[in-house]
DNA sequence: ATTCTGACA
DNA sequence: TGTCAGTA
């Protein structure tokens, strides 16, 4: 019995550290700004203006550098890799991504107050995203959303969102 | 912002 | 023929 209890011990282990990996938040880097959008393009096979869409669609935001140019991270790439999964392969449009993006209660994760909330023009949005609507209390207090929980959960949550649907692990944050 | 194309139903 | 992701 010790044999096989040690074994299943091993296995045990092997299975949590798997999901301890999974539930901790992303590496720093993994949201550090640090490639072109062309370098992301090969690395997703999408061109750059796909790329540009997706983002003029609301399904991310990247950084910018100070003269306005786009740079990726590679959370980003993993993101829009599930992206093209959500549409290659469970059925859904850009629309109805973006529409689950805009569900993201980003008055809890952010922890407004209830007056922030109420009178917050994120809150009214839900066919937006929340990084989508200008003149938000994030946006006037100079917030930048590449940081905030609230868009980085949405990654997490379209890919647990994927593997719920089907059952996959691939694109897990 | 806008238009065009290819795939698909 | 209309829609939509992706293109330029």
């Amino acid at each position: 019995m010790a044999h096989s209890s040690s074994r299943a011990k091993e296995k045990f282990h092997k299975i949590a550290a798997t999901e301890r990996r999974r539930a901790t938040p992303e590496p720093e880097d993994d949201w550090d700004p640090i490639m072109a959008i062309g370098v992301a393009a090969s690395m997703t096979g999408l061109s750059v203006s796909a790329l540009r869409k997706y983002e003029s669609e609301g399904l991310l935001t990247y950084h910018r550098t100070p003269t306005g140019r786009r740079l990726l991270c590679r959370a980003d790439i993993r993101r829009i890799k599930t992206i093209q999964h959500l549409i290659n392969e469970e059925g859904l449009n850009i629309e109805g991504i973006r529409r689950l993006l805009a569900l993201l209660p980003c008055w809890d994760l952010t922890h407004c107050s209830q007056d922030t909330r109420r009178e917050c023009l994120a809150t009214k949005h839900s066919h937006q995203p929340c990084w989508m609507v200008r003149k938000t209390k994030c946006a006037k207090a100079g917030f930048n959303c590449n940081e905030c929980d609230v868009y980085r959960y949405g990654t997490y949550c379209i890919g647990t969102m994927k593997s719920l649907v089907h059952g996959t692990d691939d694109d897990t944050p």
